[in-house]
DNA sequence: CCGTTAGATTGATGCAAATCAAATTCCAGC
DNA sequence: GCTGGAATTTGATTTGCATCAATCTAACGG
């Protein structure tokens, strides 16, 4: 996002930005806290969850190092919806809105690249709308392996970012649930899973699996 | 949006933009196809949704006068991936890209209500997804009912704004179990239905309805 | 008026996935 | 190599909601 800024623009951002060092499993923010800026993940892994009043969580999104959250919060003076927690120890930084705002009144480029990286964000939301309520969990966790791989389709070996349960709770299974359809998958040759990493057999197949089982086997 | 643009501005945009008129019914997009702008009901309700590929479906949002739609694909050169259907008779303005791209480089206050709109649907959507994966049925009806009116909490009747298969799928419910929530949120003296109007009896207990039932009831 | 049709209700049944309840396996550190 | 806690797997059971299958109601055109 920030790949178009001249170089005046971007040392003054920094000036103003500062940095948080997380360990594994601190929090950033609590649902209904407000955020100091907008959040950039250096390096670490960093989750956005939603969070029910009995504990249950759902996790929104996973992010990455070059990955941004909070940008909506910069236009809507509102208290976060969603708890974020590092996964791993990380390290953000945090660039106040001031600066922010005044950068978008002034270089139309880095505007388009805020509107650009909005519009993705929806998007996205709206994928993974559409997966959890028109397709079902075989169907979710199939491609959503298939999309750790980049576009191609050989078979390739993927690393799953975060232990199962975080993954499950982002694809909205149950880890038990997760756990069976991995296996189940493995069984019907379309992966193979040892530990966190997954070889991706026959893509294609992976890609096409939805509801129909097999020619002879469970459906 | 608009509403920040000095006249100058709007002037040129509405010689640019042309409209549309739609007969219930009618298809605006189909997903996979793009959009020629973004897209400003005047007058009408137009339903974006989801579709499975056997027929299902799931309607995302329902837009109405004044709203507006497809401002991510100003800025991400896809094809739409939802349906838009007109579901009464509705006129459409189309603003084409063009004018709009550069408005955003002209006039920061257009920018800025772009920006703050997209971020709004963006919380939304957000909010949909809190809904349909946390909470049940039942309280995603209770509390779809209870944001119908102004908040406040008299008893007020607020009024379906369309029939309510359409409202089911909205919710992501089925509309036989949408029929019997509202059944059942009767019985328990907290709305009244009558066809399309629905008078909230007990809006505290009805923002609070979720899976608990009754002192002598189902649960 | 009456037939037609879209919308709404009601009951019976089915199922995908959650939940509950133990095992196991895996590491990290001692 | 042990040991303890976390992550994972596996099986049994439950359940919320969808689906299927009839009605039933109401509005509307003839």
């Amino acid at each position: 996002m920030f790949r178009q800024v001249p170089r005046q623009g971007l040392a003054e951002l920094m000036r103003q930005a500062h940095s948080q060092e997380l360990r594994r499993g601190e929090i950033v923010v609590q649902p209904g806290e407000r955020l100091p800026g907008l959040m950039a993940v250096v390096y670490g892994l960093v989750k956005l969850s939603l969070r029910g009043e009995h504990g249950e969580e759902r996790i929104l999104r996973l992010v990455g190092p070059g990955d941004t959250f909070g940008e909506a919060r910069l236009f809507l003076d509102r208290p976060v919806p969603v708890q974020a927690v590092a996964l791993t120890d990380s390290l953000l930084a945090i660039i106040p809105a001031e600066p922010l705002l005044r950068l978008i009144e002034t270089d139309s480029r880095f505007t388009r690249a805020m509107l650009a990286s909005m519009s993705q964000r929806l998007n996205a939301l709206v994928a993974d709308f559409e997966a959890l309520t028109l397709h079902g969990a075989r169907e979710r966790v199939a491609s959503y392996l298939d999309s750790l791989a980049e576009p191609g389709s050989g078979s390739v070996a993927v690393v799953l970012p975060a232990p199962k349960n975080v993954i499950a709770s982002r694809l909205g299974v149950a880890k038990e649930t997760l756990s069976r359809i991995l296996h189940e998958l493995a069984q019907q040759g379309l992966i193979a899973v040892k530990r966190r990493e997954v070889t991706l057999l026959d893509r294609p197949a992976l890609a096409a699996a939805g509801g129909h089982a097999w020619p002879d086997g469970g459906e």
